[in-house]
DNA sequence: TTGTAAGCGTTATCAC
DNA sequence: GTGATAACGCTTACAA
């Protein structure tokens, strides 16, 4: 696979290798017809692709950005990768995928590598404990933008649901259903933003409801033997609200063994839209974040920041939409 | 965001730039204790980071490799980027993810722009149409390695399941339940390889138990219509077996609107495993691919390829594994 | 043991 | 209108 350069180019054109280099770029103020056609034939020939990599180094700007996701199989960071790649292509730039796995250590390897090779931004989900490797990246004005979780302290536009909100619609909308027993099934928070946040706002309304608190929070693998211990003790809530969709996956395999039916035995509601959610059986009700909207903005943001824009380093919040389906049991107007 | 280089470290250690070249890459024999000291303290000092793309212009070596899939959000795509990635990472490389949304133009012009960008190898999941591209890059000699799909003419190694085994295994199992009415479901054929290869060896084995075929091939869109209409004429067959997951999603969609009960009313089994099917409600059966063994393994060859090792130009099929659970009606032992 | 200089493929500056 | 030449940041013969 010998390459062709813009050196055989010229040579083959007769010309010298800054002619063809106008003529590339359209510098055409008057260049000779003959020469012009010689050039174009040689490109031809010879199937000439231009370097980008020797470009880059010239340019100090390689068109790629960079995305970290915390879990590529997590369907959100799905979906925010297709947005952002979407949008990238349109503005003529290639994304490189990294997957953290959740891990700080990954996480730093992956940002000193995309900065090594001169990725011109990168859209981050990042990890707690990296607080320090943020700043750091802000300080330096390399262009970075947040996507689902925040970082206390790192100076760095973040674009995220409304989780607030999120609970809040879930939440009355149990409550409007005549449910007074609600519990809330989680991962551990681990200073992730959107797991602190929905929990928190659950424990507020709970107070500002007068209901006592019923919180399952545990791993995703002992999710499931959680719920049937609970179960079994007689303890569970008549209502669970689900923070995700992997917790979702958990609570459904759970009820399933259990042989428990939603919604008569539970009525469920879920913050995330997945695919089958609409057909599942029951249908799930369920509280959507526009995870496609979400990606695009960080991609609109990330490309005006390299772009020299001036940019507000602040978090851009989302708004949730409640789509009502049969997983939810009607108390109130029995 | 001004950079430093290596000219700044050697200037700060008063050394040349090629003392800290050679001691950067632990070209360490012999030396100097107090230089190798100084240059590790400017090293510090600044923060210096090497530039990967003045590198990579030298060595004609990106340390990236691309993936093109027909589209990010069909969950074997995902499989197939994660075991990539995970592999990648492993051997010290980056992976850019494209998505050609199944369209041979938007395919070509990524093939075109990695290349331009010097990336070392491409796995792709190919478009019908490039045909022709496909042989330039192989005789190009340019790392590029198949999943799922195949293209004729193109000498290039390719990772997919055994489709034929994948169909029989669901026929198989279907008939040994008693079915004798099997219908199959698919999106239209277009010349994709796993579509042709399950309805090929669906018909066949129609034919070889003297059963009629019962075909019911359309666009996603179109195929909850479909299955509707069939239903009304009476004539949706006992068994369906559904040639993947996004057609799943659709058969799922209709039988639930039309309040058909599985596996009472329809037995279903579907190739490709998907997270829900286990506690789907009835659990779905299915005939799963090792997705993941699949992209490890096409990862393996392409790096073989990259680093210069003869491999042989094959397509490498992979055993589907059936997994039984509740929407097959047995009719057999009643 | 360390330094000089050429080269990787482009583009930009400034002559002719 | 076209062409030397330098520069981008790094590696690597080859010299010293």
């Amino acid at each position: 696979m010998k390459r062709v350069t813009i050196n055989d180019v010229a040579q083959a054109a007769h010309v010298s290798k800054t002619t063809v280099s106008h003529y590339l770029n359209g510098r055409y103020t008057a260049m000779g017809e003959d020469t012009k056609k010689r050039i174009s034939r040689a490109v031809r020939d010879l199937n000439y692709q231009p370097n980008v990599v020797a470009k880059s180094l010239k340019d100090k700007k390689t068109m790629t950005i960079g995305i970290i996701v915390a879990n590529i199989l997590h369907s959100f960071s799905t979906q925010i990768i297709r947005a952002i790649e979407d949008y990238a292509r349109r503005v003529n730039y290639h994304v490189i995928v990294c997957n953290a796995d959740n891990d700080p250590h990954k996480e730093e390897d992956y940002i000193r590598m995309l900065r090594a090779k001169q990725i011109d931004g990168i859209v981050v989900i990042p990890t707690e404990g990296n607080a320090g490797l943020f700043t750091g990246l802000a300080a330096d004005g390399y262009p970075t933008v947040f996507v689902d979780r925040i970082i206390e302290g790192a100076p760095v536009p973040s674009f995220m649901l409304d989780n607030e909100t999120a609970v809040r619609v879930a939440f009355s909308h149990l409550t409007g259903k005549g449910h007074s027993a609600i519990g809330f099934v989680s991962q551990p928070l681990c200073g992730i933003t959107p797991r602190h946040e929905r929990m928190d706002e659950y424990r507020r309304l709970c107070g500002k409801n007068d209901m006592g608190t019923f919180e399952i929070v545990g791993k995703l693998d002992v999710m499931e033997d959680c719920i049937s211990r609970l179960t079994s003790e007689g303890k569970l809530p008549g209502a669970l609200i689900v923070s995700n969709d992997l917790a979702l996956f958990e609570v459904l395999k759970a009820l399933k063994h259990l042989g428990l039916i939603i919604p008569d035995d539970v009525s469920i509601i879920t913050i995330d839209d997945i695919g089958f959610a609409e057909f599942f059986n029951p249908a799930i009700t369920v509280v959507a974040q526009p995870a496609f909207s979400i990606g695009t903005e960080a991609a609109w943001s990330l490309f005006d920041i390299i772009n020299g824009e001036e940019r507000p380093v602040k978090t851009h919040r989302f708004t949730p939409e409640l789509i009502i389906r049969e997983s939810v049991k009607d108390y109130a107007n029995e």
